[in-house]
DNA sequence: ATGGTCGCGGAGCGA
């Protein structure tokens, strides 16, 4: 089993880009955020046409989230059931085989001190009182997404010139470990202890030409889950084409590697 | 400190 997360920035502007990368790779599962479409403008038909199931949790030009799953996918949860954050399409969920699966797009946060980071530093909290109360972590819990967090300085290119600034501050940290401690397990840190692996470059910078990219993109593991993890990797080369997202795709392994 | 590029939707907002 392959599960991957990617933040595709608008899933109608890179539906080529997603075509192409789902034939060449073949996850199982795909957690899109930022999809920036209503429901009714989705493109499901392509997608079932490369043998995915469905399920979205859209709004117009903003947010937006999805899970494609080419086994059964169960048990369609949208939003979290907070009315202060359910307005924002930000969290969608499934039961695929024995895997409890969440695609989530955070707050971004704009600056630090800005009303957003104030908002993000509670919506992180309203998500993990969701998360409490209907994920059990007994199970193969696999939050995945872009959460828009670092989640310590070898997340960071420049950890100096990033230092308490947005997607780095100290306030985020915490919110995110606030996560964490349900009982979520970075699933890169199983892997690899090293800094430099990104998900995350700037547009505006030209950050993927000079490097200068973040970790924001992660895929959180509940203890089962963390256990039955045989591999992980960012698709870099997913960044490098025409008219990329400016994220990375992530991808897991659960299982037999094959 | 500032500006830079995308995408949506058709001006300005969000990132």
């Amino acid at each position: 089993m392959r599960i991957a997360t990617w933040n595709v920035n608008s899933v109608r502007a890179r539906l080529e880009s997603l075509l192409a990368w789902l034939e060449i790779r073949s996850p199982d599962v795909v957690c899109l955020q930022e999809t920036k479409c209503l429901d009714e403008r989705f493109p499901r038909e392509e997608l079932e046409g490369l043998g995915y199931q469905v399920a979205h949790h859209g709004q117009r030009a903003y947010n937006g989230v999805a899970i494609l799953s080419r086994r059964s996918l169960e048990d369609v949860v949208r939003g979290i059931g907070d009315e202060r954050f359910d307005s924002e399409a930000r969290v969608i969920g499934a039961q695929i085989e024995d895997f409890l699966v969440l695609s989530v797009y955070a707050v971004n946060g704009v600056e630090v001190g800005h009303d957003r980071f104030d908002h993000k530093l509670r919506w992180f909290r309203a998500l993990r009182d969701f998360l409490a109360l209907r994920y059990p972590m007994n199970e193969k819990v696999v939050l995945c997404g872009d959460l828009n967090v670092t989640i310590d300085d070898r997340d960071v290119w420049d950890p100096q010139r990033w230092r308490e600034r947005i997607l780095c501050s100290t306030p985020e940290r915490e919110a995110l470990e606030g996560i964490l401690a349900l009982g979520f397990k970075d699933a890169l840190r199983k892997f690899r202890q090293e800094g430099g692996v990104y998900t995350w470059w700037d547009y505006r910078l030209r950050g993927f030409e000079r490097g200068w990219g973040l970790r924001i993109d992660h895929m959180l593991l509940s203890a089962p889950a963390f256990d039955a993890c045989t591999g992980f990797e960012v698709d870099v080369e997913a960044r490098e084409g025409k008219k990329p997202s400016d994220h990375a795709p992530v991808v897991a392994t659960f299982g037999d590697p094959g």
